[in-house]
Parts: C-alpha cells; structure tokens; sequence
DNA sequence: TAATACGCTTGATCCAGATCAACGGGACTA
DNA sequence: TAGTCCCGTTGATCTGGATCAAGCGTATTA
C-alpha cells in the first residue's frame, strides 16, 4: 500500500521547494510559479523496490520526484522486462501512456524515495490562472520524447562502449544540475539493471566498467564512479572535446 | 522551399476532414471537432525527400499527415543518422523536441506527401473554448511516449526476427485503423530505412524477408508484403494468438 | 561466527548479426 | 538498346557481445 502524506507545510509548495529549479516548474515565470502553490497536495512515500504505478493502471496525475530515485520498465508478455528510463530527483514520471488514461509502464524505487502528486485534474483547473502551465506540462513531455529518442539512437546506432559512455556523460550532466558533483556520483541501480536499459549483458556493462577504469577514463568502486577523463568518454562518441 | 497552401476549401476543416477519424481529433468529443475549424489554416505539399522541419529549427506548429507517409530522423556528429519514426496519414509529426521551442529531429517525406500545418499559438488560443484540446494534445505527445518506449523495447530486448515481425503486426495495424487491408501493403521504406530504425544492417533485414517469405509466413515483393501467416509473427513475439 | 545469498568480476567459448563481396533486376537516361 | 544507377538479394567470413561457468567480496541472517 502506498504512503501517502497530505501537504501542509509550507517547504512542499513548489513555489519554495528547493527543486524548483529543476522540477515541474522549470523555466517558468517566477510570478506564475507563486501560483502553483495549489497543484500539490499531496506526496508519496516509496520505499525500495516499491512500486510507483503499474502497467494498465487508471493514470490521473504526473509524479515530481522528490528525493530518491525511480526506474520506468515496460513488461513483456514472456515474463521479461526493458527499463526505459532512469529517474533523478526533479525529474516528473508518469508522463508516459495517457492514452486511456492507463499507465503503459511500471514505476519503481530503486531506493527509498518520495514523490509529490500532481494530478491532471488540478493541472487543468490551476491552467486556467496560469496560462503557461499547459505549455509547461508539454514542454516536459516533449523532452521525455527527446529522451527516449537519445536512447533510441543509443540502442540503435552505437557499440557496447559507446552506449555506456553516453550513460555516464548523461548521468553527469543530470548530477550537475542536481548540484552534484559532475565527476563523482553514486549509481543507484546494478549492472544488470543498467544493461537491461543499455541493451547489454550484466556481464558485458562489468567488462565495459573494467575496462574503462584499466584505461583511465573512470575509476569505478562497485557503483561509486568517478569521471577521470570526460574527454575521452566524449571522443568515444565522436564529439569534438 | 517549402509549399504552402492557404486553406480555404469545406474539406480542409477538421470537422469534414476524412482523416478525422484518425487524427488529431481522434476520440474528442463530436460537439467539440466542430469548434476546431480554425486550427488549421495552412497546408503544405512536400516532394519526395523534400525536409519538413530540420533539427534545431523554431518549433511552432504540429503537422498532421494527410496524405504520403514521413520519417523522422536524428543526426548524428559523425554524419550517420537513426531513423525515429515512420509515419502514415492521420498521425502526428513534431511533438518531439518543443524543448527551447527547437525541433530536436528531422522529418522527411519518404514520399510526395502533404501535411496540415497546426499552429501552438492556435492549439492554445483555442483551447480557451475547446477544453478537450489540450487533454488532446497530451493524449497525443503520450501516445508518441509510449510508441518510443516500444521500439526501445524492441532495440534493447529483442532479437532480429522479433523486431521485424512487431515492425510488420505494428504496420499492419496503423493501416487496418486507416481502412486499409490488414495483411497487405506497400512500405515506403528502403531496406536500408526499415534496418536503420530496427538496429539492423540492411543485409539482415533483407534476409529475414527471404526467411519469412521462405518459411510461409509473408509473401514479398520487394517493398509489397503479404502477411501470410499472422499468428506466426505473434507467436514469435511469445504472444498468444 | 558461520552460513547463505546476492551482486560483481573475470575467463572460455559460442553464435547472431555485421561486414565484405558479388550479382541481379527494374527505372531512368542518352 | 545499351548504359548507369539504385535497390535488393545472396554467399562467405568475421567479430562484438552473448552465453556458460567459476569464483569473490560484502551484506544479511542464524
């Protein structure tokens, strides 16, 4: 059962949240942000390996992730699964499958997390006031389509290496806009988790993290990972440096 | 340069549009399709090969496939690209990449093509009187979410022959929901294309086209499949029939 | 403290699909 | 009518990453 706990303080507002500047709300005018106050009422408590949402269930609001982190995966009829994206901290899930207004893919925590409730609902009520919300909520999912584009031509068109550097280039940049350190991070899914998502082998994603790190590039500590040459991860890619 | 063509005749509005069935308008309330005759105010015919919109450029509008078919495409540092997307009359092309309002792909038409041009500035003007419009739209950006998410489930988890036969049952299906025959059609992609979106070389998906043709389940004619055998591509999907 | 489990690493081998190569057929051109 | 181009097919060979297998370190439980 979920935990849900009812909003009432004022540090849960998005106009005062600390993600404000990378959650739902950004890149909106600070005057229209005053009036989201109202979208979130209400926020979840996930513990690890708990699930958000699952396949075929009624969707009726967006989730900004709080703190935590949450993995997106779609179920296969064979019993198997792909992952189709990872989550960070004021990054919103659940903008996948509102086609019938059924979630066409599962949400779970990775580790203990929270997740403040926006519901569609209020969206188009609170819309009303402030006209850039609806441009906003597109905005946001128009970027998720650009994602799963990335990770399309990641899938599609690049060797094993090349698809776990753009990971980790990935994976830095959303760090540095969490305030993160942009070389040095935590990842908090396994290496069968990150294959199954990069479409590899936990075994290949082990070599993969070896061989880098026999090379240089990175120096890996079971799921600590720091970023020693970020230039030879971009050269990988056949991006000027 | 591109075509464009004022719209001024009964059967370019939304409401009488053919493809109405299909569409944008697709599942909106009958009372509210009526109030959108004036999203679309401009056309444009394009020539085999000629590009829609480029990656980078001003995003303004969403264009709706009347007749033709398109794909979209990213480009890549090296000069290579990864097809996004195929698309058909009735479907939607530039929901990706509203981010910073730049396209974040390309669209080509695989063939001469023409497409309704759809104003955001309209989509938003309008929706003030048409509250169903902007639920819409995000039915449609979500549509396009979920559409990404199973060729990354294709990419990332299936093997060559499961790819093609989902590429050929998902075919199959957008044409029956445009009233075309079910089992045979005529695809607008080159071997090339069709291995460029599947992850595959052109070789391979040749030669799957000769196994399946061989085994009986299609029959092939260069770009005019048969589907022979349904059941059998469903199967090999790990699908009940 | 040992025992079991889980996630990660590393080695050996295999194979699906890539790559290299040749050819064939239809469409367009001169 | 031959010539050229483009696209698709098919064969031979190669290889990146999968698969199979063993072992290791850390966390959890008894």
């Amino acid at each position: 059962m979920l935990k849900h706990i009812a909003v009432t303080e004022e540090a849960t507002h998005c106009s005062t949240c600390m993600m404000g500047s990378v959650c739902l709300p950004v890149g909106m005018p600070a005057n229209e942000i005053a009036k989201l106050d109202d979208l979130v009422k209400d926020r979840i408590r996930l513990e690890k390996g708990q699930t958000l949402y699952q396949h075929g269930e009624k969707l009726d609001a967006l989730f900004g992730l709080r703190t935590g982190s949450l993995k997106t995966q779609l179920d296969e009829a064979n019993g198997t699964h792909q992952i189709t994206g990872f989550f960070l901290p004021g990054e919103i899930v659940g903008l996948d499958g509102m086609i019938e207004s059924k979630h066409s893919s599962t949400a779970i925590a990775m580790e203990d997390s929270e997740v403040c409730v926006v519901k569609l609902q209020d969206i188009d009520e609170i819309s009303r006031f402030v006209p850039s919300l609806q441009q906003q909520v597109r905005r946001l999912m128009s970027r998720e389509i650009a994602r799963s584009h990335q990770v399309l031509l990641a899938l599609g068109s690049m060797r094993s290496e090349q698809r776990l550097a753009a990971f980790l280039l990935n994976l830095s940049q959303r760090m540095t806009a969490l305030g993160y350190s942009s070389s040095e991070f935590i990842m908090r899914m396994s290496r069968e988790e990150l294959g199954n998502y990069l479409g590899l082998t936990l075994e290949t994603v082990s070599r993969l993290f070896s061989r880098f790190a026999r090379e240089g590039v990175i120096i890996v500590n079971q799921r600590d990972v720091k970023i020693i040459d970020m230039a030879a991860l971009n050269e990988l890619l056949g991006k000027p440096c």
